[in-house]
Formats: C-alpha cells, sequence, structure tokens
DNA sequence: TACGATTTGCAATTAGATTGCATTTGGTTT
DNA sequence: AAACCAAATGCAATCTAATTGCAAATCGTA
C-alpha cells in the first residue's frame, strides 16, 4: 500500500513526505470527500496548516478536487482515472442528507443542456442531494 | 414599483418595512444573484446583520434562494415563478468566469439521470461555469 | 558533511457567517 | 390617538473556516 502511495505521488510529481503519504493514505480509503477539520481530527497529530497546504498541493497536482456540497467545509476528494480525464468538465457528486457524506459519481450519463443566447459553458457542477445506499439501509 | 413590492411581500407574509422593501427592490432590479457584502455596499445605510436576517427571512418564504457557486460569499437571488414550483427540486445556474455574476437559469432542459443502487434523490444543483453573453460582447 | 530549497509547525490574521441583547418600529387594540 | 406586544433593527461580539508569515526542521543533492 505504502508503495502504491508513493509511486502515486511519485507519478505526480509530488515530493514524498511523512505527512503527505499519510493524507494521502486516508484519503485513498476513504469512500467519501473528507474536510480539513476531519483530516485533522483522522490525524490528530497533523497541523491544521500542513493539512491545508497539503491538500492544495494535491489539488493543485490534478490528485484530489475540492469538493462544495451545501454544507460549510470545504470537503476533498482523490480524482478517480475518470476525473482526470474530465477533471475541468464533470463533477458530479451524491451528498447524503442523512449522514453528510459526499461521495464522487464517475459512471454517469449527464448531457450538457443548452444555453440561453451568447452564453458559453466551459465546466459544470452537479451535486445530487438524497439518501446514499448505507444510510437507506439503516432506516429499514 | 414601491407597491408591487409591498403586494409581493404581502404575498408571502412578510411584514412590511423600510429594509426589506429596500433589499427586495434593489434584488429585483439586479439580472444577477448577490452577495451580503455586495448588497451593503448597494445599501450603505444598512447593517449586515439586517441584511442578513433578511436574507434568511425570505428565504425561509421562498422569496429567494441561496446561490452557492465557486465564489466564497453566499449569494442570493430572487425566486422566479418557475423557481417557486421546483424550488426544492431544480437550481441551475450560470456563473460567469469573466464578470464573476451567477445569473438564474430556468429555461431548462435537464433530466435527473440514473444513480447508483439504493441511492434516492431528493434535490439536485447545477451550476455551469463560463461566460455569459455580456462579457462575450465585451471580449470582442 | 555542507548547502539550498522545500516543507512543517506554531501563532496570528482574515473573511464570512452568525448571534445576544437592548432599543426601535410596525401593526393592532383599546 | 395612546398604549401595547411582538417582531425587526443596530451594534458589538462571537464563531467557524480559510489563509498567511516566519522561523525551525527536513530532504535531496553537491
Amino acid at each position: 500500500m505504502k508503495t502504491e502511495i508513493e509511486e502515486l505521488l511519485r507519478k505526480k510529481e509530488i515530493k514524498i513526505t511523512a505527512n503527505r503519504i499519510l493524507i494521502l493514505e486516508l484519503l485513498l480509503n476513504t469512500p467519501h470527500s473528507l474536510s480539513i477539520a476531519t483530516i485533522e481530527k483522522a490525524l490528530p497529530w497533523a497541523d491544521r496548516a500542513t493539512i491545508f497546504r497539503t491538500l492544495k498541493t494535491f489539488e493543485k497536482k490534478a490528485l484530489l478536487h475540492a469538493v462544495k456540497d451545501d454544507d460549510k467545509p470545504i470537503k476533498y476528494a482523490i480524482c478517480s482515472d475518470a476525473c482526470e480525464v474530465n477533471y475541468h468538465k464533470i463533477h458530479p457528486h451524491f451528498h447524503c442528507d442523512t449522514c453528510g457524506n459526499t461521495f464522487c459519481l464517475y459512471d454517469y450519463d449527464f448531457r450538457l443542456p443548452k444555453l440561453p443566447d451568447n452564453y458559453t459553458a466551459d465546466k459544470y457542477s452537479l451535486v445530487i442531494n438524497g439518501i446514499c445506499s448505507n444510510c437507506q439501509k439503516h432506516n429499514i
């Protein structure tokens, strides 16, 4: 695992450090996006500023992307291969109103609709709110 | 004009005050959504807290809705008739990367796509980034 | 091993959102 | 029109999240 992570960092031309390995590992092992505060709780020895700058670095290198749902702290999620390809074009996310987690949706059939005259689109972001399958179960 | 605005407030069961009339008037006369800071600049005698609470009141009464684009301060826009009907379901917005303004898009053919198994959708929000027709002109 | 550049930790700052509370105001009742 | 009550307002303060400055620690390399 560690080796894979180091490989990933190397591929993205990000200098390898202990912080970065562990933050990336956490992100990879979490199925939903994470806020700085959440990462801080998961890695209590890590400094907020370091986490902040690490995430910015990762974002700049297209290793992850910011997820902006209705909740306040911005969350970050790892970019999958699908994400890499369409990074600047497609950002579909699902926000569960029960657990509050936000998941990336890649298998997604979305057509960019027509815009008013003389409007040109560059990218778009789509956030769907609802209940995820996990919370669905617990509700029964 | 003033009468129309008062009529609108009355219809929404919002108590009529000077602040509310002028804030609503500003929102109605602006083609794009406005942040608290922007409203504060436009109405310098108005208090930030009052603007804040006025917008919250308007939002609660479905007179306007919050617009969350990539920019930081949350913006608010008047709900059109189309908005009223689908208020909790559809929020398409267009954010111009040149002027930074965000416009509501109501004439919009958008189909909610299929979700992964056991995910249920309640509402969704769509923000399209690009260049608006006005900025398009100035670029030529 | 020394050097230069980058990263980190800590503290402080900024920005925006939000609230407490005393005062004022608006609408209503007498 | 005066009195009254609930809601709205203004001001200051607070809170949360984001962001930065700077000195110390660290890493890779000469």
